[in-house]
DNA sequence: TAGTGGTCTAGACCACTGG
DNA sequence: CAGTGGTCTAGACCACTAA
């Protein structure tokens, strides 16, 4: 007979959910186990199969137990998993200033790789598309950045688009190209504005700057663009907010949808 | 009579969730309006219930629509919100390098806000407990960070804890007095390190450093730390990896007060 | 082939919301 | 109060995995 915690106001699924997890926080179904399966589960707790289910669904959500087909469910952590996530609405909340800024595109040439300013991944004979630009905020005269897009040549063609000063240039390529950016690496530093630079931002040379380097990776694990931007340090601030949670990684879409035409 | 697709492979739920996303997408459920019941669905479908709730569940992770119990499902957005999400595994890792490092806790004083050398939330009268240390790369001689900690004075008891220097504070705050941080926000600016600093830091007055201030919330939406750290620019850099996601937020955590619903 | 989780049905009662 | 989504049951078939 299964016994229930009387004059329960919370779902049963919940309950079941909260028995489960406290024995695999207890040991009783070490990490790399496999949990009762969801026949047994179900005359255990004395419930029916759904909300066996339902209850592992939580545990599924929370990272402790995976579940397969044919196989069972595998307990994967003995503790729900915290970490500290950010979160960006928008992709272009990445680059913090793009919609309240303006773009002045200097120049647009070619490189090798091993002739760039700052390190490009692959074969250092490669070539890339490399842009030059200022941005604006609103009518100030000052610049707050001075920017160098690097992309490679198959997606070079962006640089002729029309937009191309209003619209971020990994946004153009996703665009244009139809691939999309899956991973973005950025990697935050200080440094004295070199001259030439400094020049261009109005700033004493060898003045403090915040330079900020992005790697756009794509779908293919290809890197295909990295943009470097350099900030004079009192126009330019980085913030970011980490919000602690506890859910595994996000469910992500659905499917191979049949009907991806485009 | 139902006209399912015929030979259908994948869940009809699934098939039920696209047909409902796109009829979303291509403005037929116009957001702010309500979906069809969960029995007209059921009918329109030819399902059962079970099967249009997992088919909306699916909506309701990917951010198009919420329910309410007693109300309905109503239409939240139009297409399907993506986003940029960095995860931090352990919330050390916010501050990276502090498994690696080793601190040395310079002094501990109190000050009142309006002393301070960073801008402290609160009454300009309010006391803090104020840290100040070094931190050090394995034997290396120089140091990669200046710091300076405020906690909250009923929190001031941690600066007795004897691995006081082995962990970071917030957590000892975290420990100790059982709260915990619910949020962080960071702001990254570069600065000319001031001379004070510098010779702590064993740089030349005013040259380029890397500052990160950071505030810790906890639940009561009280800051009970602020953490300044000044780092050379040639000793650390910040890196971070933000992921395209699509799901909504993690629910996160098993109860939920019946707030917050608009 | 036996046993697992994945999907689906039909029906039921409940908790909550709004008029 | 009527109608909504939230929970729960009992039973069924399927897809997958491993022996």
């Amino acid at each position: 007979m299964p016994l229930r915690v009387f004059e329960e106001k919370r779902p049963l699924y919940q309950t079941v959910a909260e028995q489960l997890t406290s024995a695999i926080e207890g040991g009783r179904y070490p990490v790399g186990s496999m949990l009762p399966t969801e026949a047994a589960l179900c005359t255990q707790f004395g419930v029916s199969r759904q909300t066996v289910r339902e209850a592992t669904r939580l545990l599924l959500q929370l990272g402790l137990v995976s579940r397969h087909q044919g196989v069972g469910t595998r307990v994967e952590r003995s503790t729900v998993a915290e970490h500290y996530v950010q979160r960006l609405a928008s992709p272009n909340d990445i680059t913090q200033y793009v919609n309240e800024t303006r773009r002045k595109m200097l120049h647009v040439t070619d490189v090798r790789a091993r002739q760039a300013k700052i390190p490009l991944p692959g074969d250092p004979e490669q070539r890339w598309r490399v842009m030059e630009a200022l941005r604006f905020v609103a009518d100030e005269k000052h610049p707050i950045a001075w920017t160098q897009i690097y992309v490679l040549p198959k997606y070079a063609a962006v640089t002729d688009e029309k937009d191309r000063d209003s619209v971020p240039i990994y946004s153009l390529v996703e665009r244009c190209f139809g691939i999309k950016a899956l991973v973005v690496r950025q990697e935050i530093s200080a440094t004295a504005i070199p001259a030439n630079i400094a020049t261009q931002l109005r700033v004493i040379p060898g003045s403090p700057g915040l330079s900020i380097l992005r790697r756009y990776l794509s779908t293919q694990d290809e890197i295909f663009e990295v943009a470097f931007s350099v900030h004079p340090a009192d126009r330019y601030k980085y913030t970011m907010q980490l919000d602690l949670a506890y859910s595994t990684g996000p469910v992500g879409l659905s499917s191979e949808a049949p009907g991806a035409q485009r």
